[in-house]
DNA sequence: TTGTACGCGTTATCAA
DNA sequence: TTGATAACGCGTACAA
């Protein structure tokens, strides 16, 4: 069944009775062929069937056509958005994706990186990778363009994009101090993420503002993990001064955080307010109803893409960087702490859900 | 910065004074080599830091060490588990996977198939995909080995990795028989789903065999996203003789039912029972807590690269299908329906969370 | 306007 | 055991 051989250009040639090369020009559209033949060569082409390898193209023309994709893992519902942003302007632009899940592991990584760049991609997208070590670094800098997201490297002037780390950081913090939160849980994502250590700093710097001080237990070293969540959940709940509200370190980790809570016997948010950071889809639905920072990966995955497009078009395009807004997304899972409680915002007290029979609540506030 | 030219196997062979099919033929590690020279060999490529062009190799070979995969839309929490799977074998067998996205459109299906063919692709796997139409099956019977991935078409014997429509189904409907529900909504996947009109078929005979009359109007044609359920929930909660309970087509789709169902006033499982099909991670989640009916995602996935792994080394290998089992995951969307309440398993009853103020709790059973 | 010839980097065949 | 040579399918200078 699988069909015979693949007309080639030189079947197309034969069948005209015109050079190979002619063929060629026609279908390239070259302006050097008459619009008789090129017309006679298209229907030829269109009766065999001909398609240009895009092999052997990529062979001659030193360009692929290609575009990799570096993530931990596509299946991971807060990293998928970035992949989708990416084909989105990829395949506009004629090229196909190549993509490599790596879960975090640099030696991973680096095995597909090589193998991208054998297959000699255009050009290369890391979305929140290792991006510093020497080995990486001598991969990315002796091979092809590329673009780092959310994750960057400090010695170095790459291409970047990335989200504004500050600014829907600190209006989460103003709101829930403005609530009247005074201890705030913060999760810290991993050690190695440039963004988990700016949003570190901007926590710590705004909360100074605030004249709130954070003492050294309420930052958990955490990742972005649900069950990262879930750990930092269970420790802020056994906490004998328990924080007031958590910011998380992503929706996910945040809904480990709740699930821990509620396990704790806590309601959420009566007993505990959280915030994630994400926004992924589910988090409007009305039982997880998340107050949360907005990311918009999917715009930053084309962001990206067209950065990297630039890249391969003009190879002196000068790296740049591009920092995408962020924003406080308010539904439910923040209300006022527990003893100022008898809250009058109808909107938001409603939404919380009675827990379960055995309720520790001995709400604790400063 | 960017890198003066790759090494080619050219300069190896220059650089030892071999001659080209040598240099080849040591690195392939054929064994009509001496152990001398191919010492030699290797320790000049490592030192030129050779690589073999893997374009100039497919263009040879006329094979690629590529796998296409053909999806909807990665970045839908239902979808991109199947491409973690295939990645997994197809990353193991040394190949790497070219990921293009479809939005169910059969125009771009037919586009990027063309790509995938133009790139010589060893493979493709079709996660539900348009598979019987004219012009997608030409593309298909003449040109590589491919995989339907939950989505067959019925006129042909074709590869296929699919999930047990009927079991878990069945397991499901007895289940919300035996809890006492009467009256069942169920909401049907798109019409061109080979799986959902399965689906259709199952859950009308198994509520035959359980004397359940079933209404046309208890069936709800939609398809498998979020909106779509939000739509579903609506209708089914606007009817006169309301079901107590409801089958969706989806984790999503059914959280759409849910959604619904309280903005109508409804309370999720008291007033209204919820079965969803997928068993995403986030179904697990307390404030989700989806009784559902599960599919190994990942484990379809990787079936059916290691289905097309073999098609792609033994060209010969007779069509395959593979139908992995499903099982109902019970949680505490379901309880018995209203009437007959006063229910006693604690444990399903003591996780339903109290509704707000409005409650229309007229609920209806036959 | 059309045709010839070469090279992109491999692997495979066959002769030395 | 090693080496010369011919494909693989295409684009492109250059000659006709």
């Amino acid at each position: 069944m699988r069909d015979k051989k693949r007309a080639t250009i030189k079947d197309v040639a034969q069948e005209t009775g015109l050079a190979l090369s002619t063929v060629s020009n026609a279908l390239a559209g070259k302006s050097n062929v008459s619009d008789r033949t090129r017309a006679r060569v298209e229907v030829a082409a269109e009766r065999l069937g001909y398609r240009a390898s895009a092999v052997a193209r990529a062979l001659r023309m030193q360009r692929s056509f290609t575009i990799g994709v570096l993530i931990a893992d596509v299946s991971n519902p807060s990293s998928a958005d970035f992949v989708r942003g990416v084909e989105d302007v990829v395949s506009r632009e004629k090229c196909t994706l190549l993509l490599c899940n790596t879960d975090g592991d640099e030696e991973k990584q680096l095995a597909h990186m090589r193998t991208l760049i054998d297959r000699q991609v255009d050009g290369m997208v890391l979305i929140s990778q290792h991006c510093s070590s020497p080995k990486v670094r001598e991969l990315l800098d002796s091979s092809v363009p590329f673009v780092l997201v959310q994750r960057r490297s400090a010695k170095h002037k790459d291409n970047y994009v990335g989200s504004d780390n500050c600014e829907g950081l600190r209006q989460a913090i103003h709101y829930v101090h403005s609530l009247g939160h005074r201890r705030i849980g913060f999760v810290q994502g991993p050690e190695d993420s440039s963004s988990a250590r700016e949003r570190l700093e901007t926590f710590l710097s705004t909360a100074d503002g605030f004249r709130l001080k954070v003492e050294q237990d309420l930052i958990y070293h955490g990742d972005y993990t649900f069950e990262g969540g879930l750990e930092a959940g269970q420790y802020f709940c056994a906490m004998r001064r328990r924080p007031t509200c958590v910011l998380a370190s992503s929706d996910i980790n945040a809904l480990g955080v709740i699930h821990s809570a509620l396990d704790a016997g806590l309601d959420v948010p009566k007993d505990l307010s959280v915030v994630g950071l994400d926004d992924i889809s589910l988090a409007s639905f009305r039982r997880i109803d998340l107050t949360t920072i907005q990311l918009q990966k999917r715009d930053m995955g084309i962001a990206a893409a067209e950065l990297l497009m630039k890249q391969v078009w003009q190879p002196l395009f000068r790296p740049q960087k591009i920092i995408l807004p962020t924003k406080l997304i308010i539904r439910g899972s923040v209300i006022r702490p527990a003893q100022k409680s008898r809250d009058k915002s109808k909107k938001l007290s409603a939404r919380g859900s009675v827990g379960d029979g055995s309720i520790l609540s001995t709400a604790i506030a400063e």
